[in-house]
DNA sequence: GGCATAACCGACCGCTCTAGTAGGATTTAT
DNA sequence: ATAAATCCTACTAGAGCGGTCGGTTATGCC
């Protein structure tokens, strides 16, 4: 498996939220029974999204979550990341601060890592999925009941 | 991470016996070597690889490993397929047989999977990455000290 | 035949991460 | 005051990862 399902509960938190029409915090509570998640798990996920600064909390009664933004805007690469860490194919793979990738194979001897191009290429692959995802897309993909299969390609081809 | 270890110590195998001129097997302890891998290690994961179908071996003195195929033929979402287990993004996520992807989550209620574009994006990425890899582009990249940035992005863009 | 070499096989083991659970402290509308 | 909610820390069972180890089988060479 790719992701655990850190990722998979905090995108179907993500779109429970993306869902409401109002400005109006929902608790945490209708959302683990909406999806049928467990409250406490939800907890520790939420708390990763809301210091990424991807949700905002209200606290107290008829308190809960929000989108820190509006849904066009949240990029699904961020959303994921704040759940899972850093994505990266290998443990090898380290983004520097200046942007470049690193691989720690490569400081011994100055000879390219035989599996650099590889992991380059998957990892590509899956931010340029990610990122090309907004969380309002997988809102409207959730309401309507028969997604199309132009839909589901849209921003991979 | 994305993938294991267990990928990346069997993709350096791989390259390792496509790097190799004649017809004649390599012992793993010369691969485990050269790659600084521990042996007993590495016959977990050429075990894989052989009832894969990727390699041959032959036994007794003189004997190792070779490619089943030649390293243009051999594509690295088999290679990596076989070393990782089917590459799914997401537990929910099963390849049946017609080829077909189903989410476990769509069977209680008919209403679509929120995650299931997503995840199928993401797939879709990576399983073009490895599919779009052969073993003899990375043999050929791992031999030139110098790789291009061309090269990287060659398959993917 | 005997020996070295090497593939093969299964059991075991420490570690980290996952997927929770539990219990409490704090904040706030009514 | 009370109920509803977020917030925080600690704990746990289980699984998978990254090995290690010992032994068995097959084969070339002298």
């Amino acid at each position: 498996m790719l992701f655990s399902t850190k990722a998979e509960y905090g995108v179907r938190l993500m779109v429970e939220l993306g869902r409401q029409p109002g400005s109006q915090p929902v608790s945490l509570g209708s959302v683990a029974e909406a999806e049928n998640l467990p409250l406490s798990y939800l907890e520790h996920l939420v708390a990763k999204l809301r210091k990424a600064g991807l949700v905002t909390s209200t606290r107290g009664a008829h308190g809960g979550y929000r989108l820190a933004k509006p849904a066009a805007e949240i990029r699904m690469d961020a959303v994921v990341e704040a759940l899972e860490g850093q994505i990266a194919p290998m443990e090898c793979f380290h983004d520097t601060p200046e942007g470049k990738v690193l691989c720690s194979h490569e400081s011994d001897g100055d000879q390219a890592c035989s599996t650099k191009l590889l992991w380059m290429r998957v990892q590509g692959g899956v931010t340029k999925a990610l990122a090309g995802t907004t969380l309002a897309e997988l809102v409207e993909f959730s309401t309507k009941s028969e997604p199309t299969r132009a839909a589901v390609l849209g921003s991979v081809a």
